[in-house]
RNA sequence: GUGGAUGUAGCUCAGUAGGUAGAGCGCUUGGUUGUGGCCCAAGUGGUCGUGGGUUCAAGUCCCAUCAUUCACCCCA
């Protein structure tokens, strides 16, 4: 009999974690707004065919990492792998281009890819990201980078670099795969195993290679697609550099970022964590000017990104950017016995309700054991009440960092608590 | 899917030349009568991942299996 335990490739987050992804999720929800996005949930499980459409059929992701299963109806359905498709079939289904020309929409949710886990990689995992739909112009490119920046920055983060490249239209980049096919035919048989084959495939990928021999080659020899760009594609990836640099905001010129989806044009970019292991990618995105026509909606164009959560909060706490010594517990009470709850509960229902966090010790321990407590839980307060208290109406308020201990009735707790 | 590493208390790990388990931290309680953080003490807690095999005897050797982990592939 096999123990009960999470699937390969998820983990729950604890409860003496969950602090860290809050911390995330709030700052997300501040940067987003700043930029007044607006947050948008899909489901978790579309068709199969939305991403096999979307993300491409032959893609990796779609190919073999999936988890797609059919339902009653017999309908083919697959846990969502990635969010744009879903957030595109959203703008297509609900007409949004009828509510404004320009939509800036926001997410957050879990993934699902069957990848075999590692460092960084899971099989369920979380993504925030934002997708701008409306826009051509490279204002739009650049705001979204800046988000995508915006947001490391204000979580304190340091150990990252911005890269950056174009990878133009899909008629520039047809053009360049064949200068690149030629340029590289001599040299094919040097090629490792696998890029032998990504030759015939995908030849761009030959750009992510980890094999030394291979990159050197590559380094040597392959053209860089920015010089076989179209004149609108290059002019667009100028005034993104441009705007870029306004900003304030650092990037990497980066020739061989070549993003993986299929729906890519123009502006590609990559966040890196400069202090992770190999899954170094925070943040990925570009912009992808023809997905919503490719599924069956209006010319739209369209830039976006999607960063990993369980990624940043490893970056996080390789910086030590989490608070470990944070309170969760304004005021611990320390009934000494059960005729004191009575007393005490219409105060402590007001306190709570007024955004006071509350414990109550209902473990009947004594008052050495619950100030033990009350200290490991980091409370600020802590409130004695006993037979005594109960008699006199006063209670006894200690605040544990100064050591220090007042007597007060019951109805000023909040006082003393704000001083 | 491929390769390497690892699987002993809640956590981090010891475990010597094979003789049926330890430490630190944690948790609980106590150190006199109703008060924390330091210190001290006691207690709690493990069929040594699982199943076979070798042996008088295996956490310790062999095989298998499962799981975890790192890397490849791919990607956030």
């Amino acid at each position: 009999m096999q123990k009960l335990r999470t699937i390969k490739g998820t983990h729950d987050i604890l409860p003496w974690d969950i602090y860290k992804w809050q911390t995330i999720e709030n700052t997300l929800r501040e940067v987003f707004s700043a930029y007044t996005c607006k947050e948008v949930r899909t489901p978790i499980f579309e068709r199969t065919q939305l991403f096999a459409r979307g993300v491409g059929e032959f893609s990796d992701i779609v190919s073999k990492e999936m988890y797609t299963f059919q339902d009653k109806g017999k309908d083919s359905l697959t846990l969502r792998p990635e969010l744009t498709a879903s957030v595109a079939r959203s703008y297509i289904q609900h007409n949004y281009q009828q509510e404004a020309p320009l939509h800036k929409l926001w997410y957050f949710g879990p993934l699902f890819r069957q990848e075999r886990p590692q460092a960084g990689r899971q099989r369920q995992f979380h993504q925030y990201g934002i997708e701008m739909i409306g826009s051509a112009n490279p204002e739009a490119d650049a705001e979204v980078i800046e988000i995508a920046a915006g947001i490391y920055a204000k979580l304190g983060l340091k150990n990252w670099e911005l890269h950056i490249n174009s990878i133009g239209s899909i008629e520039a980049r047809k053009i360049y795969m064949d200068v690149l096919k030629e340029a590289l035919a001599d040299r094919k048989e040097e090629l490792c195993e696998t890029c032998q084959g990504r030759y015939d495939g995908n030849i761009l990928r030959l750009f992510d290679c980890k094999n030394p021999g291979c990159k050197e080659i590559m380094h040597d020899h392959a053209p860089s697609i920015l010089d076989h760009l179209s004149e609108e594609d290059s002019e667009h990836f100028e005034q993104v550099k441009t705007l870029l640099s306004a900003a304030g905001i650092d990037y990497v010129l980066d020739h061989t970022l070549v993003r993986g989806l299929d729906y890519y044009t123009r502006t590609t970019f990559e966040i890196k964590g400069t202090a992770l292991g190999a899954q170094d990618a925070l943040c990925g995105g570009g912009r992808y000017d023809n997905l919503i026509s490719d599924l069956d909606g209006p010319k739209t164009p369209a830039v976006g990104f999607a960063a990993g959560v369980e990624r940043l909060v490893l970056a996080m706490e390789a910086e030590g950017l989490f608070d470990e010594d944070q309170s969760f517990v304004d005021l611990y009470i320390a009934p000494m016995d059960i005729n004191c709850f009575t007393g005490i509960s219409p105060f402590v229902h007001e306190l709570r309700e007024k955004g006071y966090r509350v414990h109550v010790e209902l473990m009947r321990r004594s008052v050495k054991a619950m100030m033990r407590d009350a200290n490991r839980q980091k409370a600020t307060w802590v409130a004695v009440i006993g037979e005594q208290e109960l008699e006199s109406g006063l209670i006894k308020m200690k605040n544990m960092s100064a050591n220090e201990q007042v007597e007060t009735r019951i109805a000023d707790i909040e006082k003393v608590i704000n001083g």
